[in-house]
DNA sequence: GGATTTAGTGAGTAATCAGTAATAAGGAGG
DNA sequence: CCTCCTTATTACTGATTACTCACTAAATCC
């Protein structure tokens, strides 16, 4: 009978449940992010982090459960990043010389930067545009709204921007999110994110 | 001249060539936009136009061509959406003697409502968030690329606006991609697309 | 009217897919 | 040692996939 390699002792631990759900998660995320709802099969998620496929069966129940999973496990980074953002904003105060407008400028500031930083690791970005992809079914769709609409809520919550600042604050992030696919240099649109947009508040 | 079948049995025609490859793009762009390139199978789309599904292959060498050339497709109709929008609004004129700022908004104001116009079919716009979608793929990602800094320099150039207002322009376009795909009310940004969009320019 | 080209199909293939069933094996406690 | 639960695997299945092949029928040419 086929012997398991019981001779690697180093890496061959047991998880709990809970541990290879994270990690079972997170390389979901990664594949997805790169070939989509579809385009990615379980056996890619499971040859990532080296377990068996049909083992992804007993910790998500379908594939497509798994990415709603993920889509929530993308939107609470996003959220989580904004919320650090802005705490961390009201901490430390901008050298600048002028008096701060306002403090909303430098939340949103910190927010767009904080949203710059989640980028650089493109995975979370492509994941997103998988999921407004992956809209035409009716689960997938109605999980992104409630996600988008909580996500919106939230921002303009802890940054008191107003719906028009908002907006285009978003506006922004989605124009990145593309360029980012498309791998067209940031320089067109990213960093001058602060002072362009909020320019006309 | 063309003879008719001596049996002639409802509407079975044949066609040229050029028209099936026609017909076929149509359904495919149709296809791709609700399901996307790895979500959608050649049969689904031969039976969207009731022709066999191999046939599709002596019109298309591969499913892969056949979705490059439903990019092309979509590209070309926003470009001479945006390219008759400005003609229109150019012939429109306010007064003989304006200053340019004036024609530059007006020309992007009629730009963008072109631009909405096009989304309200929004299968167009779906296909666009599927072509972001598969850029992990390198044909499909320099397609893609190619189309978009062709359409960002055209409109530039028909529109005569400034790349600060170009940009937040294609952000708020992208913004409404996303907005059509989880089917959020364009309330949010769409009607106020020229007021909102050009009061800062 | 016969030959040639062109439009189109039915049948099939090898590969891959999500998901199931049976079972092995690690580990904790006795 | 043995028992019991959880973690994990191998072996499998029916459905679907992109794509091929052999072939028929309609239009065009001479």
């Amino acid at each position: 009978m086929p012997r398991l390699a019981t001779e690697k002792k180093g890496g061959d631990l047991r998880h709990t449940a809970e541990e290879r759900r994270a990690e079972v998660l997170k390389a979901a995320v990664a594949e997805f992010a790169l070939h989509g709802l579809h385009g990615t099969s379980t056996e890619m998620i499971a040859k990532r982090i080296g377990i068996s496929q049909p083992y992804i069966f007993r910790l998500f129940p379908t594939k497509k459960e798994l990415f709603l999973a993920a889509i929530d496990q993308c939107f609470d980074r996003v959220e989580t990043a904004f919320r650090n953002a802005a705490e961390e904003s009201a901490t430390a105060p901008e050298s600048g010389a002028h008096v701060v407008a306002s403090q909303v400028e430098a939340r949103l500031h910190a927010m767009g930067h904080a949203y710059l930083r989640l980028l650089a690791k493109r995975e979370l970005l492509l994941f997103q545009m998988q999921a407004y992809a992956a809209c035409s079914d009716d689960d997938v769709r109605r999980k992104v709204r409630l996600r988008w609409d909580r996500l919106m809520k939230v921002t303009g919550e802890i940054s008191g921007a107003s719906p028009t600042v908002l907006t285009a604050f978003f506006a922004r992030g989605m124009l990145m999110n593309v360029f980012a696919s498309i791998r067209l240099a940031p320089e067109n649109a990213a960093d001058k994110w602060g002072h362009e947009m909020l320019g006309f508040a």
